[in-house]
DNA sequence: TAGGTTTGATAAGCAGATCTTATGATGAAC
DNA sequence: GTTCATCATAAGATCTGCTTATCAAACCTA
């Protein structure tokens, strides 16, 4: 026995401002008997009369005006709710925790976030650069919203949806820019650098070149992309790298790249999230932001 | 659309908590279908998604986790609001503002209110000293709660109680200590010292003599009952106080004080109150604090 | 003082909201 | 593949809250 309503607290304040029940509960756009009936039962609920109804005029009791500040707090703070529901349904807005692997993350932020804020200067956007595997177990725990990584990923759980598809082009000591490309044959039989086991990149590379990851390639691994290029400015062999990076890591390198002839090695870039999320649509326009991004890097 | 409830706000604080259906529903006290329903409802009105159901795990939304610290203040604020009538229907409590007429607030004050604040210390006393006509406007328009006076009042408006008799005693000086107290028909012949028009307690003095108020007095009347004490004590004439004044009122001063025999002058000090006040309990309360401080007097 | 007016309370009936139980659907676990 | 867990949906019962009609009290006017 003590069911306050919000429509209580409504009308309380109404017959408060209109000082009649007939005035307030035009005002409040109900008949007068069904405005006195939620006052009588708020005050029967509160244990306390709320009103002092004289000959022509309704006055507070003390005990009324106390609650008065407090239920105009209440109603204030349902109001301010409501608003940031209406917000929320037409901005994207709040926190967007996002994923990224490392291949992709230092050639495409910069630009995607640069599009992101312009377009949604109210989110508040939190990046995680780690390896696919990584992103996939914390996308299904919910510590982040959604990733982009290199597909397909398979997971029964997840959304994907692809952005675009990249090449991936060779990258030689300046000494060999005049030698033929070589096939992904021949590159079995050269000094291939990849990335450290677990980059996803280093897996299509080799399945590129039909080399099985499992064969001891000792010596031959670098932890980044930046750092394979530099090692093959050293002379200690050829590496791949995702054209989207080609602008970044070779423009002050000593090195060559080249295109491979069709068909070219290539990996499919795209977006996943869990399929339960409520973000679908969000999250569609979000890959079209990073679709513009990518696409303003060539 | 747009029409949140408290209910639902504390069934989506329920499932926040307990991150199932299930178990929010039992912890509400309700179904689970209930439960879900009121959620989904709740959900469609804000036009924004607060959880995201997955197998075996209900997540909130980034939105949902927003409002949730908004919706536990909402919620904590109704409480107290509840809390307040909680501790409002037990106690005295709040602002009380008391009018007393000027004959009886010197005296009965400070035991009163002594007494007041013991037994209800949360109690914000007000006090208003006036004349009874004045009191009653004030008590009529809501600006005071209710007044301490001479009755019968006779407003049909009003309620009033009763608190107790007191009577009046003669104030003669100190020379006359002696002499027979003088019968009501005695005092029409001596020069008889009265409180200035408006005061009650002169009507009731003059009533008792059988003199009309009408006749000229010139230089016989004072504003306090103090001045005409003293006025007495200077040989200027003999007047009655109300036997509450006595002690404080003849303690220092050179006069001698008499009884009158059977039938005594007297008045009755009651309380009254807008029939329409929702503090008839508290104030027949009031009255008796009234009543035990007039007793602790004698 | 009598009759009309204002104003809040009460009554009866209806519509919609909210709950319950029963059942369905989906994904996880064995 | 079967069973279990869990949330959604459906159908029906009950309660709540609204409406209109009417009453009662008190004020106002004449």
């Amino acid at each position: 026995m003590m069911n306050l309503t919000l429509k209580q607290l409504r009308y309380f304040e109404a017959l408060i401002h209109h000082k009649h029940f007939g005035h307030a509960a035009d005002a409040s756009g109900i008949s007068q008997p069904a405005l006195s009936m939620q006052i009588k039962e708020m005050e029967e609920s509160l244990g306390v009369p709320l009103f002092e109804r004289a000959a022509r005029q309704v006055r507070l009791t003390r005990f009324g005006e106390d609650l008065a500040p407090r239920v105009r707090d209440i109603l204030r703070s349902v109001g301010e709710v409501e608003d940031m529901a209406r917000l929320a349904q037409h901005t994207m807005s709040g926190r967007l925790r996002i994923g990224v692997i490392p291949t992709i993350a230092p050639y495409l932020l910069p630009s995607f976030i640069g599009h992101l804020k312009q377009e949604h200067p109210t989110l508040d956007v939190h990046i995680r650069e780690t390896l696919t595997p990584r992103l996939i177990t914390e996308l299904a725990e919910g510590k982040i919203d959604t990733a982009i990584v290199a597909l397909p990923v398979s997971e029964p759980a997840f959304e994907e949806v692809t952005i675009f598809e990249e090449d991936f082009v060779l990258v030689r000591p300046e000494s060999d820019a005049m030698r033929p490309v070589p096939s992904a044959a021949d590159l079995q039989l050269m000094k291939l650098l990849l990335l450290e086991e677990g980059h996803c990149f280093r897996d299509q590379a080799l399945s590129f070149c039909n080399i099985r990851s499992a064969l001891p390639r000792d010596g031959l691994d670098g932890s980044s992309l930046t750092t394979l290029v530099q090692l093959v400015a050293a002379g200690l062999g050829v590496t791949l790298i995702p054209q989207m990076a080609m602008s970044v890591e070779t423009h002050s390198a000593a090195v060559s790249v080249a295109q491979f002839p069709e068909p070219r090695p290539k990996r499919k870039i795209g977006m996943i999230w869990r399929k339960t999320s409520p973000l679908t649509d969000q999250f569609h326009q979000l890959a079209r932001i990073v679709e513009i991004a990518a696409n303003g890097m060539h």
